[in-house]
DNA sequence: TGTACATCAGTGAACGCGCGTTCACTGATGTAC
DNA sequence: TGTACATCAGTGAACGCGCGTTCACTGATGTAC
């Protein structure tokens, strides 16, 4: 059947969206096409109307699960009082919500060692893709310079990527909440000294 | 064949160790049964003489993995002039070496992500390998109480295999060691105020 | 001491399954005339 | 305005492959007698 002229875009998108859930929730290898389609109620065979392969499709959805955690941190310290804008950042990175919402929440965390085992060309993309993400949200971390800025968001986003990471191994939510509170108060204070 | 008394023990010591290689170069995924048996001159078939299940063999292959790198750590600390056992600690873990050697390196980094997707029970028997782990490094890192020390030692590595991780991904080397180095220096500095 | 039998680490074919990808097909709509 | 044809998003069966696991078998050595 032919469809409206936005309908393949909105298929396209959709697909984008149920596949960046779906590989931050079960990692690159262990999400697959076809579930992903027939979450859409698609079958799989359509899905190469789309995408010429399962790389393009993650390297795509990665891009999109950065911005759209780069917009949720970015809205965290805009929103926090003056001067605390790293604190409010730091809270909203590790807080219970985003460790308990894997599938909605950084694709570092999620997807960080399987991106450092990708083949050379994707994992360039997948890395540029990461450089715009810290791009973005250096603008809240402190330094003297953007270059400054810049590094140590790098540092710092993946550092809590990997606590993040950790305490979703823990499965007693006690322990959990304590390795966030932790953490919290490590990467508060950083750079304060 | 019969074999001497120890010979199959010795099998099964081989299989853990080519598995915990295998598995930290590719992920618990990416690293299959049949491979590891032919790395080892063996048969896939016969695999299971030894372990009921490859669940079973990525357990004992996380630990003896856990193991290696703490023994690293120790000795990394241990010799390290006095008061700068934390910067050996995060010299060594954050090294170049490190960096490009994950099948000998840190488990954490490189199957966290996995280990959080892991079913119940296999994670939660991960989960205690790793607080085994972090218990055995903790006596380095600074801290008024044994329980201090193992909180933050937990923080700080779990942090410091999210960097690990990042770096692996990057492929330029000029960039991965500016990372590396940004990221000595946060973690070296870090508890000192 | 010699012989028949039991053991069991390892072999290699097979099974069943899920996956990424391909492909001939469908059929409602747009377009050419 | 009416009709024949082209388009192409989506269908669903199929292909080839690799994987975890099973299983009947092998054959050198230990053990019972």
């Amino acid at each position: 059947m032919r469809y409206a002229a936005d309908h393949k875009q909105q298929t396209r998108e959709r697909i984008v969206r149920a596949a960046a859930k779906r590989f931050r929730a079960r990692g690159a290898q262990g999400a697959a096409i076809a579930g992903m389609m027939r979450q859409l109620r698609l079958t799989h065979g359509g899905f190469y109307r789309h995408f010429p392969s399962k790389h393009a499709l993650f390297d795509e959805a990665l891009s999109a699960a950065l911005d759209e955690v780069a917009d949720r941190m970015d809205a965290a310290a805009d929103n926090a009082p003056r001067g605390r804008a790293l604190e409010a950042l730091v809270n909203a990175y590790l807080s219970t919500e985003h460790c308990a919402h894997p599938e909605v929440g950084c694709p570092v965390a999620a997807l960080g060692a399987e991106i450092a085992r990708l083949p050379k060309s994707p994992r360039a993309s997948a890395r540029r893709a990461i450089v715009r993400y810290v791009k973005r949200v250096a603008r809240h971390v402190p330094g003297a310079t953007p270059l400054e800025r810049e590094r140590r968001a790098e540092v710092l986003f993946s550092a809590m990527a990997g606590t993040l990471s950790a305490a979703r191994a823990e499965s007693d939510e006690t322990a959990r909440e304590q390795v966030l509170l932790e953490a919290r108060r490590f990467f508060a204070t950083a750079w304060r000294a």
